[in-house]
DNA sequence: AGCACGCCGACT
DNA sequence: GTCGGCGTGCTC
C-alpha cells in the first residue's frame, strides 16, 4: 500500500504555496521531522525540512526524486521553535520552507552542520604531563608554554608560537588536535552597582518580575525616563535565575554604546546579533543561545528566531520602531512574533517605548497587556521649551524660515549644536524650467529625478536610474532650468554660507554610503565638533548629543495630508523622539517645528498635550473610520509590464472572495506610485473586523489562486498587517 | 526565488 | 559573427 512507499514531505526554501515529495532510497533511514535534507530541485540542489514521513497522500502514480543526503539525525530546531515557524508561516500565509530558511543562520541554510566550527589547538601529551619543567629551564619561554600547558591542558594555537610550541611537539610532550568548542556555563556576576529607582520604575520592575507566564508589558516612558535601568534591573532578577534573556532592538539602535551599558552591568556572556558579523560568527552567536552559553542575546529584527536553552525575559526597545517589520518577502513582525514567543515559551515580554506604536497602546487600553507608564524624567532635566513656525508669508532661504535661523544664530553663540531634520536627500527633489514649466521626471517612474549637486547628476529615488544634469530644456529648450524644493544637500550648502565660521555636517543615506562612515560622523557630532547638523530621520534615532539645545523639523506638511493613514503616528513619534534629543542635559532646549498648518488639530494637540494624549485622539479618529488598531488588514500587491495584466490578475483574486460581512475587499487600485522601474503597480486592500475572520478567508482564497492562470503573468506577494501602503 | 532557455542589440 | 540583456516557465 502507500504506506510501503519510502517517502518524505518537505518544506523547501521557495516562495512556492505547496510541499515537495521525494523518496528515500533504502540506504537511507527515515529522516526526523524537522530534520533537514539536501534534494534535487529542478537543476539545482536545495535544502529543504522534512515535514511529515511517509506522507498517506503522497499520489502513487506521480514519480518522485530521490533525496540525496540527511543533514541532521534528529530535528534542527527545539520544538519551540519549530511550532513559533509553524504559527508564523500560517498567521503570515507564507511558505513554511521559506519561514524556516529565514529562521536559521545563513550557514544552516548552506546545509553546514549545527556545530561550532573546529579549531586547532595545542594539548599537552601524557609524556608532557610528567616531564619537570625546569628540564628547559634554560629556554624561558618554552618552559612557561611548558608549565602553562600543564596547568591548562590545551591553549588556542594563537597563543603558542611556533617557535616556542614545535620543539615541545618535537619532544613528544605536546601535539595539535581539532577541537570543536564546547558549550560553556556562566554563573550571574553583577559589574557594576545598579541605579537607584524611583518610585515608578521599582513598581515597574517589580511588576515584570512577579509576572506569571506569558504576560506582556508595555514600559511608556518618556526619553530621560530611565527605561534602560528598568530593563537592567528586571533582566539582573532573570540571570540570576540561570535564566537567559533576548533584547531586540531596531536596526540602528545595534550601537557599541548598546553593549557597552549591557556589558559594564553584567559580567556575564552576551552575544550581539547585528549585520557586520559573517555567517561563522552568527553560527556561533546561534549555537551559543542554543546549548546556554550565552546568558543575553541582544539583536535586530532577525534575532527572534534565536532558540535558547532556558529563556526567561523578551525585552523589545523602541517597540514602534518601523524596523521590526520585514518588507520584503516573509513580511513578519518581530515584535508580534516575541508577543507569541512569550506565549509559547510561558515567558513575560517587554515592549519599551517613548512612543508606543496604536497597536500597542490599544492593547495597553485593552488591558491584553499591562501598562507601566514612566512620566517623570530623571536627573531632573527641564522640559524642552516648543515652537511653531508659520511659514505662511515667511521668507525663505533654502527652507529655513528667519526666525529659525536666529534661532540657530543664538544657539551657536552659546556654543551649542543646532540639529535640522528634513525628510528629503539630494540638493532638490525636481528639477523644472522657468520658461515652460517642464519636470524632468524618470523615464520607467511616475516619479520626478531628485536633482544632487555634488555629483552633478539627476537621482531617481525610486528605481536608481541617474544622468546628468541637462543644461537646457528639451521641450523648450530654454536654458532657465531651476530646482524646485528643498533637500538636505541644499539645506547644508546654505548653512555653510550663512554661518562660515560653523561646521555644518550632513547625515542621510547619501553622505554615510561609505562603510564606517555613520559612526564616524555621530561620533564627530558627540564630540560637538559641527556646530550644525543637517540629517533625515536616520539622525533621529537613539542618538544622544548632550551639546545639541536647539532642534528643528524643517517640514511637516506631508505628513499632515498624507496618502498614508498612519503618517500622523509617525509624525507625533518622530516629533516626540526628536524633542528628547533636545536639551537632555543642564541647558534649556528648543524644539521648532516648520509648518504651513500651525493650527491642524493633531499638531496642536501634539504640542499642548503631548504623545499619549495626542495617540488617544488620533486613535478615536482611527476608531471612527475602522482603520487599524481597530481592524485588520492584508495587501495584496502585484506588478508586471503590463498594467492590464496586473489588474485582471488582482481583480480575480478579488473574485474569490466571498461575500462575508465584515470582510471587505477594495480594489484593485494603483499603487502610490503605480509606476516604478518600469513596472506597474498595483494592490488589493483586505479590510476585516476580526483577525480570525481574515485568517479564515484569506486560506480560503488563497487554496484557490493555484488555479488562477492570470496570477502566472505577474509577480504578487500578500501583506499581513501592512505597515507602509507604497 | 533561482535557474535555464530563448530571442534581439553592441562588441572582439 | 557572439556576449549578454531580461522576459518566460518550471520546480516532487
Amino acid at each position: 500500500m502507500q504506506a510501503s512507499l519510502r517517502r518524505v514531505r518537505l518544506a523547501l526554501p521557495v516562495p512556492l504555496r505547496q510541499y515537495f515529495d521525494y523518496e528515500i532510497p533504502e540506504k537511507f533511514p527515515l529522516p526526523a521531522v524537522g530534520a533537514r535534507l539536501r534534494v534535487p530541485f529542478g537543476r539545482r540542489n536545495v535544502i529543504g525540512f522534512c515535514v511529515a514521513q511517509q506522507p498517506q497522500d503522497s499520489p502513487a502514480d506521480m514519480s518522485c526524486k530521490a533525496i540525496s543526503e540527511i543533514i541532521d539525525s534528529e530535528p534542527l530546531l527545539p520544538a519551540m521553535m519549530w511550532q513559533l515557524c509553524e504559527w508564523a508561516a500560517d498567521y503570515y500565509h507564507h511558505p513554511l520552507g521559506d519561514v524556516l530558511q529565514q529562521a536559521i543562520p545563513a550557514l544552516l541554510r548552506k546545509g553546514e552542520a549545527a556545530q561550532y566550527a573546529s579549531q586547532r589547538v595545542l594539548a599537552i601529551t601524557a609524556a608532557g604531563t610528567k616531564v619537570d619543567s625546569s628540564e628547559i629551564a634554560r629556554a624561558p619561554k618554552r618552559q612557561q608554554l611548558l608549565q602553562q600547558l600543564q596547568q591548562q591542558q590545551q591553549l588556542a594555537i594563537a597563543d603558542a608560537p611556533k617557535q616556542q610550541r614545535q620543539p615541545l611537539i618535537d619532544a613528544g610532550w605536546a601535539e595539535q588536535i581539532e577541537q570543536v568548542k564546547a558549550a560553556s556555563r556562566w554563573r550571574y556576576q553583577r559589574a557594576e552597582q545598579p541605579l537607584t529607582l524611583n518610585q515608578q520604575q521599582a513598581l515597574a520592575v517589580s511588576a515584570i518580575n512577579q509576572a506569571k507566564g506569558a504576560e506582556t508589558f508595555l514600559l511608556d516612558g518618556v526619553t530621560g525616563s530611565g527605561k534602560t535601568e528598568v530593563y537592567l534591573q528586571a533582566i539582573e532578577q532573570v540571570l540570576e535565575r540561570q535564566q537567559q534573556v533576548l533584547v531586540l532592538v531596531p536596526e540602528i539602535g545595534l550601537t557599541p554604546q548598546t553593549l557597552a551599558r549591557f556589558r559594564n552591568r553584567f559580567a556575564v556572556p552576551i552575544v550581539m546579533l547585528h549585520s557586520a558579523l559573517t555567517d561563522r560568527e552568527r553560527l556561533d552567536a546561534w549555537l551559543d543561545a542554543s546549548n546556554g552559553s550565552a546568558a543575553l542575546v541582544i539583536g535586530t529584527r532577525s534575532a527572534i528566531f534565536t532558540p535558547f536553552k532556558s529563556l526567561g525575559l523578551i525585552v523589545v526597545d523602541e517597540e514602534h520602531d518601523l524596523s521590526f517589520k520585514q518588507q520584503e518577502g516573509f513580511r513578519y513582525s518581530a515584535r508580534d512574533l516575541a508577543s507569541k514567543r512569550g506565549q509559547l515559551e510561558q515567558v513575560p515580554l517587554v515592549l519599551g517605548s517613548a512612543t508606543p506604536s496604536f497597536e500597542t497602546l490599544n492593547n495597553a487600553i485593552q488591558q491584553r497587556f499591562r501598562w507601566l507608564p514612566l512620566n517623570s524624567r530623571a536627573g531632573g532635566a527641564q522640559p524642552v521649551k516648543q515652537q511653531l513656525i508659520d511659514l505662511k508669508q515667511q521668507r525663505m532661504n533654502a527652507g529655513l524660515s528667519e526666525p529659525l535661523l536666529e534661532m540657530i544664530k543664538n544657539t551657536l553663540a552659546k556654543h551649542q549644536q543646532v540639529l535640522l531634520f528634513l525628510n528629503r536627500r539630494g540638493f532638490a527633489p525636481a528639477l523644472m524650467c522657468h520658461e515652460c514649466g517642464w519636470l524632468a521626471s524618470c523615464q520607467r517612474c511616475d516619479a520626478y529625478y531628485t536633482v544632487h549637486h555634488g555629483i552633478r547628476q539627476l537621482h531617481c529615488h525610486h528605481c536608481g536610474a541617474h544622468r546628468p544634469i541637462p543644461k537646457q530644456c528639451p521641450q523648450c529648450s530654454s536654458l532657465e532650468l531651476m530646482t524646485q524644493g528643498i533637500g538636505t544637500e541644499q539645506v547644508e550648502q546654505t548653512l555653510s554660507q550663512l554661518f562660515p565660521e560653523t561646521s555644518v555636517l550632513r547625515i542621510d543615506r547619501d553622505s554615510t554610503r561609505r562603510k564606517g562612515s555613520l559612526d564616524t560622523y555621530l561620533k564627530e557630532a558627540t564630540d560637538n565638533k559641527h556646530g550644525i547638523l543637517v540629517g533625515t530621520q536616520m539622525l533621529a534615532k537613539g542618538h544622544h548629543f548632550p551639546q545639541v539645545s536647539l532642534v528643528a523639523l524643517l517640514d511637516v506638511d506631508g505628513a499632515l495630508y498624507s496618502g498614508d493613514f498612519r503618517a500622523a503616528e509617525r509624525l507625533g513619534q518622530l516629533y516626540t523622539q526628536v524633542a528628547g534629543r533636545a536639551g537632555r542635559a543642564q541647558h534649556q532646549g528648543y524644539v521648532v517645528l516648520q509648518t504651513h498648518h500651525p493650527e491642524h488639530e493633531l499638531l496642536q494637540d501634539l504640542l499642548n498635550n503631548g504623545y499619549s494624549h495626542f495617540a488617544l485622539s488620533a486613535m478615536t479618529e482611527r476608531q471612527q473610520a475602522q482603520l487599524p488598531p481597530f481592524a485588520h488588514l492584508a495587501l495584496f500587491r502585484a506588478e508586471a509590464l503590463q498594467l492590464d495584466a496586473v489588474h485582471q490578475a488582482l481583480q480575480d483574486i478579488a473574485n474569490q472572495f466571498p461575500a462575508v460581512d465584515g470582510v471587505n475587499v477594495l480594489g484593485p487600485m494603483p499603487a502610490l506610485m503605480e509606476r516604478r522601474a518600469g513596472k506597474y503597480r498595483m494592490q488589493l486592500l483586505i479590510h476585516c473586523t476580526s483577525r480570525a475572520l481574515r485568517y479564515q478567508v484569506l486560506n480560503h482564497v488563497l487554496a484557490r489562486l493555484a488555479a488562477i492562470s492570470s496570477l502566472k503573468q505577474v509577480r504578487w506577494n500578500l501583506d499581513i498587517d501592512p505597515q507602509d501602503f507604497s
